[in-house]
DNA sequence: AGTTATCTGTGAAAAATTTCACAGATAATT
DNA sequence: AATTATCTGTGAAATTTTTCACAGATAACT
């Protein structure tokens, strides 16, 4: 039922929040919570907090938001609760090879296929999915249905890999390297490159005055 | 040189330019590159890189921006041209386990030394670099000069680990998890939570309109 | 040496986001 | 049932960030 787009920042908050209600689903002492509370749980203001539930069309009930249903709420709000969504991983160097070990690590999502350029890799790697050089990313991609793109590897040419998963069809692309990519609108993007955050931090470290 | 702070969009946007211009170092054919070009570079407008070089320090010479000093130029600005910083890892069942297989992934960091809750995981896991209950996490920090802490792990009570950490002596912290902490200001923290992007991605994909 | 095309540096406007402030609503209390 | 304390919902102000617009500077060209 939500009501207008949500901007990107309400968008962030609301999948932060999603995430830290599972987490503790369990034990709560209190039947309803405050924006306030809810706040704290991610880092944000009551007012932020009130604006974004408010923008899904989740109301509160005069003492703050009942728990109870709160997390299958903004799961339905945010069209979390549809069905579990394929994904094509290319580069089985360093996180690749993390995530093919274990192909369910994100909620909703499965690993069904993963790709290399290294025959020689694609050989000695041992995995529950299948394993595909990379040339053939569009062909399977289409074939299995992957909607979401993993690019996990900095060797070989990115924004090719990236084409190809284009033509087979993605919707989403997830780029964990820190190389840029140039995303076609339609796409759904985001970079999740770990150098940004652990350079970011040492440069304000060394930077000495905060 | 740098003459005021840089904001956090700003400083973000130099660690990611640092970062994609050490990628393609060599294979210039140009001498001089425009703030439009450096800006397509990370997906910004020339206008952003003019201002967040100006504030750097960094001045154009009429075409643009010398390329042969930049990198250089920003590594000094950014206060990245100092010594290795110590790193110590919390938490060897996800990402922690990959990590400390590598311990250097990250310029200007090495991990020192990793912590797990359990004794059995510590037990099997093998290493190059030494691993420790996480109850003596404050101690090792101490002893080893541990500049950054890395959270790995949802597992055990993350704030517990974190207040180790801090009395540990540390300086900046990234937490790999999707679990809110209350850092405290004077600590430099990043979140770096996968989880976060890939929901993110779902959400927006069966959101249908884009 | 003068002309020209290009790109910078930077105020000003616009857009996005957060914080403030408070009337109104709700549940707890008496 | 009336009172009270608390928390929401939401405009308005403030802040942050991006985009616009253009005078001025620089290198290339003739």
């Amino acid at each position: 039922m939500n009501r207008k787009k949500l901007s990107e920042a309400s968008h962030a908050r609301m999948i932060r929040l999603y995430i830290n209600l599972n987490r503790m689903d369990e034990d709560w002492r209190q039947t309803v919570i405050s924006s306030a509370e809810l706040g704290e749980l991610i880092g944000t203001s009551g007012e932020n907090i009130r604006k974004d539930l408010n923008t899904l069309g989740c109301r509160a009930s005069g003492r703050g938001y009942r728990i109870a249903g709160l997390a299958a709420s903004l799961r339905e709000a945010l069209h979390l609760d549809t069905r579990v969504m394929n994904a094509g991983l290319a580069g089985l160097d360093s996180w690749g090879a993390l995530l093919i070990r274990n192909p369910e690590s994100f909620p909703g999502i499965r690993i069904v296929a993963a790709f290399d350029n290294s025959q020689n890799r694609l050989e000695r790697t041992e995995s529950a999915i299948s394993l595909y050089p990379s040339y053939e990313i569009r062909e399977v991609f289409e074939q299995e249905k992957i909607e979401i793109g993993i690019l996990a590897s900095e060797s070989g040419d990115p924004e090719r890999i990236m084409n190809r998963m284009i033509d087979g069809g993605i919707r989403g692309l997830v780029n964990l390297t820190g190389c840029q990519l140039n995303v076609p609108p339609e796409i759904w993007y985001r970079q999740a490159d770990l150098t940004a955050p652990f350079l970011s931090i040492v440069s304000r470290i060394n930077g000495v005055e905060k």
